[in-house]
DNA sequence: TCTGGGGTCCTAGGACCC
DNA sequence: TCTGGGGTCCTAGGACCC
């Protein structure tokens, strides 16, 4: 038997936690830059907020229906959620953390009576601990565990823990689930499924494994054993990631090269940063650039390239003048860019780097990682980007000025200081509780 | 004014081999 | 005039997930 612990509705939860004053408040939480809804507390739904949303366009239904918007903060979210994940880790046989909000646990050897109480008291105990509300989905595949938790979460008499643990409630769980909803079965293929006349899980399940194959390709065959019982979703361990990308749309739409050659710098680092924290180094480094798509009065471009690099590596420097040559490669003046990002990929282990005969410079490798981990080791104490290349900084508008003009009569323009998060917009941002020492709330004394 | 970010796996078709 | 058959590997794009 598997169990899948889902934080309900979960950044929403999050900002909770400090805010017990907005428990029955309709509250979302926003994408970077405050774009689109990506969170919504269960009275949020009611009032018919979709995931995706433009937040611009619900500004106004927002203020009538006292609906309360936060921008992303991803620091709090990520502490919280560990926490979570501690308790959920500590009470489980085997365990496995599929997302930032949910985990599976494999429960094979567990007392098989036990298994809802067992869930039941995990809700509890996280509860308590963190102030996260959890539910849990118990049943012989992931896929059918999904299903349980989304029923955990729908009817209360559950209390938070719904198990599936023989073929009449297989069966009664599969006639009332949508087959839109089931994990696997995606917005491409609901509409063929529906055409065939699959409207629920049940109706697939009912189809023979020879119809699946021949009408949908490997994955949904997957999706029909798991439906029947038959477990075919691998126990995933923990595994270094294959890609690494960081990307961001811009605050305001950007013409000037420097500019991006700033942002996507400080993409390349920060990509360098996950490689070395995975312990990783990448072969291949690529970037993309586009124009706004939904601005249909502006020329739109989209372009991407990517460099080999002839040693794998993970250091900052040559990894952000990789990405700064493919920036150069798609680069065309007269647009007004509004996002990009950086991905490394070809990964390998950091301990076993096929070097290059001809590129590879002992002298000049060791250098690059003993500076890396003293910059990591200085941005981990002193906060983010305390120390950062060159590159990462904007040069001053008036640089072009100064070297038109005669050199040495005016003094040297200060470096503006653009960090990461500059770049984005974020104005409903709640303050990093568990994480900050400034932001630590005090309780039981005024300030006067 | 204003529309997110980060991943994985599968597959068809092209390039190449003998 | 007329040009095979059998394979592998790589890659871009599609579909899905949270």
């Amino acid at each position: 038997m598997y169990a899948i612990v889902d934080c309900d509705n979960c950044y929403v939860s999050c900002e909770r936690v400090f805010r017990p004053d907005l428990r029955t408040t309709p509250v979302v939480v926003l994408s970077n830059n405050d774009g689109c809804v990506v969170a919504r507390s269960n009275e949020a739904k009611k009032l018919g907020i979709k995931a995706g949303m433009p937040y611009f366009k619900l500004r106004e239904q927002f203020s009538e229906s006292q609906v309360v918007a936060f921008s992303s903060n991803y620091e709090l979210y990520a502490d919280i959620t560990q926490r979570v994940m501690s308790i959920v880790k500590s009470s489980a046989p085997t365990f496995y953390r599929y997302s930032i909000d949910e985990a599976f646990c494999d429960l094979s050897g567990m007392d098989y009576t036990d298994l809802k109480s067992w869930g039941e008291q995990l809700h509890e105990k996280v509860m308590r601990s963190t102030g996260m509300p959890v539910s849990i989905g118990i049943a012989p595949t992931k896929t059918l565990a999904k299903m349980a938790s989304h029923y955990a979460k729908k009817y209360k008499g559950y209390k938070h823990c719904c198990v599936i643990d023989d073929e009449q409630k297989r069966h009664r769980a599969l006639e009332l689930y949508e087959i839109d909803e089931v994990w696997g079965v995606g917005r491409r293929v609901a509409p063929q499924l529906h055409q065939q006349g699959v409207h629920t899980a049940y109706d697939l399940s009912c189809r023979s494994r020879d119809w699946v194959k021949r009408h949908f390709a490997l994955p949904l065959e997957r999706t029909w054993c798991e439906l029947n019982g038959i477990d075919c979703v691998p126990n995933e361990e923990y595994a270094p990631k294959k890609s690494i990308c960081t990307s961001r749309s811009f605050a305001h739409n950007i013409k000037h090269f420097d500019e991006v050659r700033t942002l996507v710098s400080k993409f390349a680092a920060r990509c360098s940063e996950k490689l070395r924290k995975q312990g990783s180094v990448a072969a291949t480094v690529s970037i993309f650039l586009s124009t706004n798509h939904f601005r249909e009065d502006l020329a739109q471009y989209d372009n991407s390239s990517k460099k080999l690099l002839l040693t794998p590596t993970n250091s900052t420097q040559a990894i952000v003048s990789a990405a700064i040559d493919c920036l150069r490669a798609v680069w065309r003046e007269g647009y007004e860019y509004k996002r990009a990002g950086v991905i490394v990929y070809d990964i390998s282990s950091a301990d076993s780097i096929q070097t290059d005969l001809f590129d590879y410079d002992s002298e000049v490798y060791r250098k690059r990682s003993e500076l890396d981990a003293v910059i990591d080791k200085i941005n981990k104490i002193n906060g983010a980007e305390t120390v950062v290349l060159a590159s990462e900084q904007l040069r001053s508008e008036s640089e072009s000025d100064r070297s038109a003009n005669t050199a040495g009569t005016k003094k040297s323009e200060p470096i503006k200081t653009l960090t990461f998060k500059d770049a984005i917009r974020h104005d409903l941002r709640s303050p990093n509780y568990t994480t900050r020492w400034s932001d630590i709330l005090s309780v039981g004394q005024t300030e006067d």
